[in-house]
DNA sequence: CTGTTAGCGCATTCAG
DNA sequence: CTGAATGCGCTAACAG
């Protein structure tokens, strides 16, 4: 059985091509009782339009591109999530790309997606550098992108994620409140979030007036789970050999979380009597933790819906030729306050 | 700037359209010194070829489909990881589409991915019945389809998932062997997988001469959390105060496993000295649950890396008229054993 | 109301 | 080695 075509239908019904297209496309022009023959028989023998030819024709994909690093992980995964329902909504499909945190794999993937015809892109960019000239070039010709999740840089366009800095002091406040003072900060190598996020842990611990320890510092490479958990009880191990154990831990992402809480447990490390912990952490498992976590976790779901929204309003716009104010969206983040604390 | 198409640099380098398009594949029918020119121009000027005019012309788009229910579930959005990965290393690209367990979705998402043009469908289907007719017609036509995760029906093609019936028995006797006898089973509502753990779980009791009780079942409705919890709940109650509280619970969805551990924290119920947890799991979190969770966790990365790889060979096979001979894998599911038996 | 003509961008004949 | 002609399936403009 091969696909079937209007050529065909037009074939079987004695018409033209253009009367079947102009027919399923329920067009004024056409007579209602030749329009309902056509409908019929197409739907009997299921006809499916070739969306490739059709978007030859038109110029529209009706396909946004989506970029993250990692679909897995569950904060992007909820992203998607949102993303997908709020484009289904509006008869719209997507592409999903990981980039893998790597500017070279990034860089294809735009070019796939370019070539795939997509009318725009939504990117979580891997690097505060790396393909963003790239990608403000594209925005101002002809496929328009917005940013979310990471969105420190200077592309100008509609931006969506939380304010990073905001949330982390928040949650240092939270543990400065209760009276936690030595306070080991665990994050990842420099990208945009995390420093703001890094940012916001060295003002709350001013305002409090609380000196700054470098030692109470520790960046990970995040690229692999191993190399994570190692750095993390070198940490653990060398303050406590210095007699210098933290009261408590604010880990900057869900990955983080994840291993020092496991890690913790595993060191028979009482949390919160021996050592607080804190985190930013997207799953619906935080409650199901050891002890139930106290965290910071972003609207994630949101900030799809919102990146999705704002793209085909760009699209909209430029259809009718109307002039566009981008904005930068940084919405709150949650905290969540369980056992952990 | 408008998009740059063949025409455009045959135009620049006073050439012809068909001589661009061979250059550019690399032909052997053009002058070396030609196609340098030609590649050099087309780099400098960022060429990206039009995908859809190719795939039209071409009749393959180099686009594989995938439908599963939800993205962020995490066995899902571990098996669209297997297969994003598999399909970057083949020059393929994936659209996903979720069928949010519903079969009239589902049906749409089939119908957009092949009026896109796909060259094939990956899915994880609703129900045992629904599409699948549907699907069948469409595998022998022009769009094969390979199933995976619901594989118990009888579409004939390659089935990629786990033996959940044996992986369900072998759950059940880590049980059973840890002198365990009361073991409530909570699941989900009929469908094709649960069913199989059910039987599983049924089996292992008969082999060790226990007698199968329906109050130790419990079947929930996996649409809506807080019904889950709510079923839950009642059912623990409705137990003790029958007096007849079970010393341990086999649960058959990561859904089920992880808010079943969240319930009888809350209910101060601990965990293996009141009551014993094995579950079905599929997040890295386990191990970081209140306690470490035993588990059965499926090799999803596995799972959506196979169904992948039978995709391509029956493409391959289509292209060469070579015949197919579809099988069912069924993987293994790994225990891991923790604190919680 | 229906049909004719044209062209989206590309790859594939087949001439020259 | 290069170019002219053709058509993938569809829609849009126009003619009848």
């Amino acid at each position: 059985m091969k696909r079937l075509t209007l050529k065909d239908i037009a074939k079987a019904l004695n018409l033209s091509v253009p009367t079947i297209s102009k027919a399923l496309s329920d067009s004024h022009e056409i007579n209602k009782e030749t329009k309902e023959k056509i409908v019929a028989y197409s739907h009997e023998h299921n006809y499916q339009y070739n969306a490739l030819a059709r978007s030859l024709k038109t110029g529209k994909t009706n396909i946004i591109g989506v970029i993250v690093s990692t679909i897995s992980n569950s904060f992007f995964s909820q992203i998607l999530e949102g993303i997908e329902e709020s484009s289904l909504f509006q008869q719209y499909n997507i592409i999903i790309m990981q980039s893998r945190e790597n500017p070279a794999i990034e860089k294809k993937c735009i070019d796939i997606l370019y070539s795939k015809g997509v009318d725009g892109i939504l990117i979580s960019p891997v690097s505060d550098r790396a393909n963003l000239n790239y990608l403000e070039q594209l925005h101002h010709s002809d496929c328009p992108i917005v940013i979310f999740d990471r969105i420190n840089n200077s592309v100008n366009t509609f931006k969506i994620g939380i304010d990073n800095k905001k949330a982390a002091k928040r949650a240092t406040q939270e543990l400065i409140d209760r009276n936690y003072r030595n306070i080991l900060h665990i994050t990842g190598l420099a990208n945009g979030v995390t420093n703001e996020r890094l940012t916001g842990f060295q003002e709350a611990l001013k305002q409090n007036k609380i000196i700054f320890d470098e030692t109470l510092l520790l960046r990970c490479d995040l690229s692999q789970i191993q190399i994570v958990e190692q750095q993390i009880l070198s940490k653990l191990k060398e303050l406590e050999k210095e007699q210098h154990r933290p009261d408590a831990i604010f880990t900057a992402t869900d990955l983080l979380t994840n291993r020092t809480i496991g890690l913790l447990a595993q060191q028979k490390i009482k949390i919160p009597e021996q050592i607080a912990l804190i985190g930013f952490s997207n799953t619906n498992y935080a409650f199901s933790f050891n002890p139930p976590l106290t965290c910071v976790s972003q609207p994630a779901k949101n900030i799809g819906k919102l990146a999705f929204e704002k793209m085909i309003y760009i699209l909209e716009c430029r259809l009718k030729k109307r002039e566009i104010v981008y904005e930068t969206i940084e919405l709150d983040a949650d905290i969540t306050i369980r056992e952990s604390i």
